[in-house]
DNA sequence: TGCACGATAATCT
DNA sequence: GATTATCGTGCAA
């Protein structure tokens, strides 16, 4: 049995691309009714002040205004009409930012997830942002949640049994603009790490 | 293993 | 009306 001790505010760096570092190797969990889903993080990626590929480049809408709530905050978006994406705020109050997650190494409530992802073998159920929302039954109704506070999604800190990572570097995936800076973040060598081969150093 | 491509809908211009 | 921080399929090699 896993017991996960929830991350205070304190803990999280106040910076998106630190965060977006920090969160490598910690855990994401769900406490749905049907119960527990958590998972080691395993890929991320920073959107940060004055980055013209973040959701918040252009100022608050309604859409994208989790983005500025305080550090450590639920901003979940759909795209392509069929995904969630679950990111997490990454600035002070009112300061736009956010890290998205975008892979999980599933550690417990696997059969729960399968059971929204069928026939996804195990490495590749959390694999990619819309997987993971997917997979952790993830949706808007988790947007601009406290993933700090007493509640049924939030962040923990990592099992002691799990060994700390080997954090590797890369571009991000899937965009145009800013597509050169190196702000993906991933766990080297783990299986779950979603994107090309090429980007696994 | 590595691509090209279509599905699909909210959001913004 | 254009755009999009994706995914799964299908086809080539």
């Amino acid at each position: 049995m896993h017991r996960y001790r929830r991350l205070r505010r304190k803990e999280l760096p106040i910076d998106t691309r630190e965060l977006a570092r920090f969160l490598i190797g910690k855990a994401l969990v769900h406490d749905s009714p049907n119960g527990r889903m958590s998972g080691r993080i395993v890929e991320t990626e920073a959107y940060g002040v004055g980055d013209a590929a973040a959701h918040s480049f252009r100022g608050m809408t309604p859409r994208n205004r989790s983005l500025f709530l305080e550090h450590g905050h639920a901003y979940v978006y759909f795209i392509y009409g069929t995904w969630f994406c679950l990111n997490v705020s990454g600035e002070a109050e009112g300061v736009g930012g956010g890290v998205l997650l975008r892979a999980l190494d599933p550690a417990e409530g696997a059969d729960l997830m399968l059971r929204r992802r069928p026939g996804a073998p195990l490495h590749k159920l959390a694999c990619g942002p819309g997987c993971l929302a997917t997979a952790l039954g993830i949706g808007k109704r988790h947007d601009g949640v406290d993933l700090c506070a007493p509640g049924e999604l939030w962040l923990g800190a990592p099992d002691r049994r799990w060994a700390p990572p080997s954090i590797g570097r890369s571009v991000r995936i899937g965009i145009t603009k800013e597509a050169h800076r190196p702000l993906r973040f991933f766990e080297r060598g783990n299986p779950c790490v979603s994107g090309p081969r090429g980007l696994l150093r």
